[in-house]
DNA sequence: ATGGCATTATGCTAATGA
């Protein structure tokens, strides 16, 4: 099953790049992150005209996500049962037997900023819920955008953005506060120390040309589906497309 | 060098993102 997950920042946007990526790529589940729509504004009709199920939660402006898949979406989950939040950043549904988890982690924005800890009020919420996810769903996986670089490597500078926000210890705490629950970095098994391998580029200083990025999009995966784990990578083509979004689909075959 | 760029909205300026 190949398995991926793309923050698209605005499906008003970039439903034609989706679309063409489902095309291209034919994943079987894509979880989408950064929808910036209403749910009656949902493209479900495209979506599914290219021969997809969908199960979503979108939100005006901000956040929003969904999950695509091409088999049926089962137990849908929205948002963490156990943190009350306004924002949409979470959805779990059952496919093929696989528990996925999509997410749209909070960014924080700085570390003194009152979005900061939320972000990590967030993140002991999430690995909370996951330990009983985990449980009842042996073959899980945890997809999404983190926002957040879990090592050095994963930034284009390191020295600038030491102890920054998307880097900070305690980000990266919580980051391995998950991968203790026995999920592993996907990417990380195929690509041990490849080094300036991003998801996601600023759109000015043409960070993407320049290759000035972030590794912050990962695919996180339960021991069962470590051991059927076949390929990860970050597919960089949608970033050179016309009016892309800032971040690149990652996916790996399980 | 706290700029740069993209998206959205009680819109033409401000907030947010990462």
């Amino acid at each position: 099953m190949k398995i991926a997950t793309w923050n698209v920042n605005s499906l008003n946007v970039r439903l034609p790049h989706v679309l063409d990526w489902l095309a291209s790529a034919a994943p079987d589940v894509l979880c989408l992150q950064e929808l910036k729509l209403e749910d009656k504004k949902f493209p479900k009709e495209a979506i599914e005209a290219a021969g997809y199920q969908v199960a979503f939660m979108g939100q005006k402006t901000y956040n929003g996500v969904a999950i695509i898949s091409k088999h049926p979406i089962e137990d849908v989950v929205y948002n963490l049962p156990n943190f009350e939040d306004e924002q949409k950043r979470l959805i779990a549904a059952t496919i093929n037997g696989v528990r996925i988890v999509g997410g749209y982690f909070p960014n924080g924005q700085s570390l003194d900023s009152e979005k900061y800890p939320y972000k990590l009020a967030w993140l002991t919420a999430l690995t909370e819920w996951l330990a009983g996810e985990m449980e009842k769903h042996p073959s899980l996986a945890l997809m999404g955008d983190f926002n957040i670089a879990p090592y050095d490597i994963d930034v284009h500078d390191p020295k600038a953005w030491e102890g920054q926000n998307l880097v900070s210890p305690p980000e990266r705490e919580a980051f391995f506060k998950l991968i203790g629950l026995g999920l592993t970095d996907a990417y990380r098994v195929k690509y041990p120390d490849a080094e300036k391998m991003f998801s996601w580029w600023d759109y000015r200083m043409q960070g993407f040309r320049r290759n000035l990025g972030m590794r912050i999009d990962h695919i996180l995966l339960s021991a069962p589906l470590l051991a059927s784990l076949t390929a990860c990578e970050i597919d960089k083509e949608p970033r050179k497309w016309e009016r892309p979004s800032d971040h690149a689909p990652v996916w790996a075959t399980v």
